[in-house]
DNA sequence: ACAATAATAGTACGAACGTTCGTAATTTTT
DNA sequence: AAAAATTACGAACGTTCGTACTATTATTGT
């Protein structure tokens, strides 16, 4: 690994956490480069400009979220422990973010209404991982765990509404309690769309 | 009403439409001087600092908040009857702001780790609601119409993650039938708190 | 109508923004 | 070790930011 790359690298990452806090429109490339101890042009050289590296940003995120979430629910075998494992890794994860600020979350209001890039990727990113939850929810109802009838985006909405209410509640309003009362709610939900009777296998019928 | 009054209403006015585009802290003194064909200096004059105007602006979106969802919602009967109408207007305006912009969501997640006179207030705003809402599911549970059991603030959780999700998907992804989807989930999240035994009066016990 | 008062414009400021450019320093390749 | 390529720096650019100060114009009360 060159030089170049590994010190762009490191860039990223502390850009990552700046960007954690003040979101992606408040990371600036003169106070990135302070916390780098470099300057403003060495830490730019990097990047062809501003929006490259929100970007990269965006990236390192996705990645870090793919590797925490995604990759460790796959162990779990296809239907509702996979489910329950991608909520319970992705809520945890929340958990953590509530303490130092999730950029798809800032991200979503800051672009809501500003076309580019930035803008592209971030919607891309989410909605990835929309298809994700759609694609394991699918998988527990064709196993008969959750009721036949159920709109596989209904749950995803509702559950990403308990991510937000999370990261809402304990960051802005430091409310105790919030990550029990996610947990809870995702129980109650799961629940509600639980089929009654037992699984079996489809091929039965 | 004297003419600076009503100017510096003006000012607020078109401040909070461009405040639900971009955020409270994408709010500038040029732009708004810009759009209301004045001096950058004529509009400051009528606010001590960039802080008051953007203390102004949720201010009035706080009266129009009140005025649009809180007291249509007290013409209500005390109980499940105004916890519905609470929600279905507090959904109603949501769909709306989908369009425009929220500077409460916005705000949220602009100043969940900016200390000063500005989330203050915001904080102070978004928890005078969430009391309105415990209040008001408190009722209900009195009335027999939620089970007993119930921890209000569990339910102001869930409808609170309702309305981010549909701001959310609504705005970042404009994904259409966010508004059907809210409000099924409501309905059902409503549902499952049902007391199923018929309401019956507290003084009979 | 005329003072007194309030409201707007004008100008200037220091700071921070992203970006460009020429050059020096360092790393990599030969 | 010399040559080539990469990486970092420092200074400057033009803009925009919020705010202060001083005039000038409108509005108000008598």
């Amino acid at each position: 690994m060159k030089k170049g790359e590994q010190t762009r690298a490191a860039i990223v990452e502390v850009a990552q956490s700046l960007a954690a806090r003040d979101g992606l429109e408040g990371l600036t490339i003169g106070s990135l480069a302070e916390r780098m101890q470099m300057s403003k042009s060495g830490v730019f050289a990097h990047f062809g400009s501003r929006e490259d590296l929100q970007i990269s940003v965006l990236k390192a995120h996705e990645r870090d979220f793919v590797d925490a979430v995604l990759v460790p629910s796959l162990t779990q075998p296809r239907g509702l422990d996979r489910l329950r494992a991608m909520f319970a890794l992705w809520l945890e994860r929340t958990a953590i973010e509530a303490a130092i600020g999730c950029i798809w979350i800032s991200g979503a209001t800051e672009y809501d209404d500003r076309p580019g890039a930035v803008r592209d990727v971030l919607v891309a990113m989410v909605q990835s991982w929309q298809t994700e939850l759609t694609r394991a929810i699918s998988q527990a109802v064709e196993a008969g765990e959750l009721i036949a009838d159920l709109d596989p985006l209904d749950l995803v909405f509702e559950l990403h509404g308990v991510v937000l209410a999370l990261h809402h509640d304990a960051r802005l309003l430091k409310s105790p309690g919030s990550i029990r009362r996610a947990t809870r709610s995702f129980e109650r939900i799961i629940e509600s769309y639980r089929a009654s009777a037992p699984a079996t296998s489809r091929h039965l019928f």
